[in-house]
DNA sequence: TGTTAGCACTCCTGGCCAATGAGTGCTAAA
DNA sequence: TTTAGCACTCATTGGCCAGGAGTGCTAACA
């Protein structure tokens, strides 16, 4: 937009900034006081025709004040934007918050609630998703006659459980073997790796192998394919979006919802937030869904290590008050990427 | 109410009735032709008036036609009611998809969007507490340096784990003999029972004992305090809700959704429920939870081996129709009871 | 040439009013 | 005891009008 003046630049942010602070369209009277430069309302209204020319500002009707549009918002956030400094208060009480101990999935559900909580909008976080996790060990213990419970110690915080039924009993003793077997030839490798070694090798060698060996390998895949738990992500603060009027239409509110349960289509967005590095946001229709039309997304991706495991961020209507959300959103992605890494290297 | 004549109770049960259907007050024109009796809307309206004074029915206005009360709604559940026979295809959609075998959570999630999903209001069902559970076994494993894996085997399709940190270092083996020595002790027993014996023996004896004892004790103590989960429930088709214009204001809306995500006092509502056996109704105001004022209640128990261990039910308007909604919670209440009896007693 | 004052015009908003219609209570007759 | 009739109430709807906020355009001004 270099076709932009400055002062149209400046008029275009106080605009954004009025309507986002009370949700009116703002008149030619009101942002000449606003922002602050002697300039005659008549004067500003050349100017909003000329931003109105480039589609950057539109007015719900003939004679009501301007509001930005997408295409405005956009300009604001990526040029026209005064990010606000980080309260550290806030930073501290993200912090304190945050135990590194706690398993996945409560981590998770805690930095949302934190991330909704603080900006009050709806916090949203993918489950981390360790594309190169290493399978630290393999237990097999025995339930009852034809059940096995399967466990797999991913790291000192993260182990998962299922439980197997077997065709046929099998004793602690047998079991033990196969889980020291297995843990022999695994142990310290990669998740995938392990199971295409799996398949590869139950398929190639099926008749070689003694039977100690297949069931082993049987079993570790069983379990290896449950624990391959799809994408998911925890949302928090729903409710905090009933509060703005853009959202009191119940139809609306209520296909937003929905979408929030049906997931696929947010984890879809999102999971295209996981490339970029740093703070991405979509605004209204950018999303490219029109559920979301209404609605602003501000994402950052959190990561251990360098290697990105998800993403977290807000949900929001368009009109939000970016400067202030932005920083939060990408403060609380480094917190809990800092949170996962100092976990990970404390002595123990 | 036995004050009420035969004809009374017709009309209040055809009027409530059609009310259910279609959320209109009725008037006496409406409910002469309804009710299928031969009489003029003049003398309805003397019923009316009758049923008006006992606290039945109400008008909004004075030039409106009649809307049950919730005294009103109580007569109707509970004497006037024809519950319909239950859909077979409904019985077996719910019999097909309940797992016996899956974990608790996730039992207790499907069925909970399958109440909601057969009533088109919000399902809800309380995580199983046993209160008589008892531990089959505990073992652990080390994880690193100073973090203990323990498990807790239930039965065999509830298992429990957590991530211990220790203060010291201990070996494999010596972990081994502290689960052997716990399983010794206390396999078999009930969770509640083992945890105070624990805590007395630890208090009583704690300079007899050899460390290796203490240690053992004080492990399982600390898992058995993990372990005792807070009663919880899963909710489902919260947007179901939004369908009915009783709801159209987001404010009530909003406080509703609130109250379930705060969940104290749902569960509140919830335990008393416990108690009575078979179906539960509350009906607005009667649940004397003000947020639930436009809701009605309808609730089972469920249970194993003639133990109860929690409720199930759905929320929606009081105007819910009821006489489909009662066989369904009934129904699942039961199929749910059976599923996890026939797991419990599945030769394996 | 950019800025401003003035003015006519648009269009939303809220209040007021009358007509409509659904439904009631009451009375008197069957 | 039931019913027909009638006067009455009251929410709803649509039309109308005044008020006000804001615009676009034009002409004057620096």
């Amino acid at each position: 937009m270099p076709e932009l003046t400055e002062r149209a630049q400046l008029l275009l942010k106080a605009l954004t900034e009025r309507y986002i602070r009370d949700g009116q369209p703002v008149g030619s009277r009101t942002l000449a006081r606003d922002a602050g430069m002697r300039l005659s309302p008549a004067t500003i209204r050349n100017v909003m025709a000329d931003l109105e020319e480039l589609g950057l500002v539109s007015s719900p009707h003939t004679s009501a004040g301007r509001i930005p549009t997408v295409q405005g918002y956009r300009v604001f956030v990526d040029t026209l934007l005064s990010v606000k400094p980080l309260d550290d208060a806030l930073v501290n009480q993200l912090r304190r918050n945050l135990d590194a101990d706690s398993d996945s999935k409560d981590l998770v559900a805690t930095v949302s609630s934190l991330l909704s909580d603080a900006t009050r909008l709806a916090g949203i976080v993918t489950l981390p998703r360790r594309k190169h996790a290493s399978l630290q060990r393999v237990e097999f213990l025995p339930l009852s006659e034809k059940k096995v419970l399967a466990i797999l110690v991913i790291s000192d915080k993260e182990v998962r459980n299922c439980i197997l039924r077997t065709e046929q009993a099998y004793s602690a003793a047998e079991l033990q073997q196969y889980s020291n077997f297995l843990n022999q030839q695994f142990a310290g490798r990669e998740i995938e790796d392990v199971r295409s070694r799996l398949l590869s090798e139950l398929r190639e060698t099926r008749e070689t192998l003694d039977r100690m060996m297949t069931t082993a390998m049987q079993m570790a895949d069983q379990v290896l394919g449950q624990a391959e738990q799809g994408s998911d992500y925890v949302l928090a603060g729903q409710t905090n979006l009933m509060e703005f009027h853009e959202f009191c239409n119940v139809a609306t509110l209520r296909h937003l919802f929905e979408a929030f349960n049906e997931k696929r289509q947010i984890l879809h967005l999102l999971d295209q937030c996981v490339e970029n590095e740093g703070v991405q946001i979509f605004i209204g229709e950018e999303s490219g869904y029109q559920l979301l039309d209404e609605c602003s997304l501000v994402t950052a991706p959190y990561s251990v290590d360098g290697q990105v495991l998800g993403v977290l961020g807000v949900i929001g209507p368009t009109r939000m008050a970016y400067e202030r959300i932005i920083p939060i959103v990408d403060a609380t992605a480094r917190i809990l990427s800092a949170a996962l890494n100092t976990g990970r290297k404390d002595p123990y």
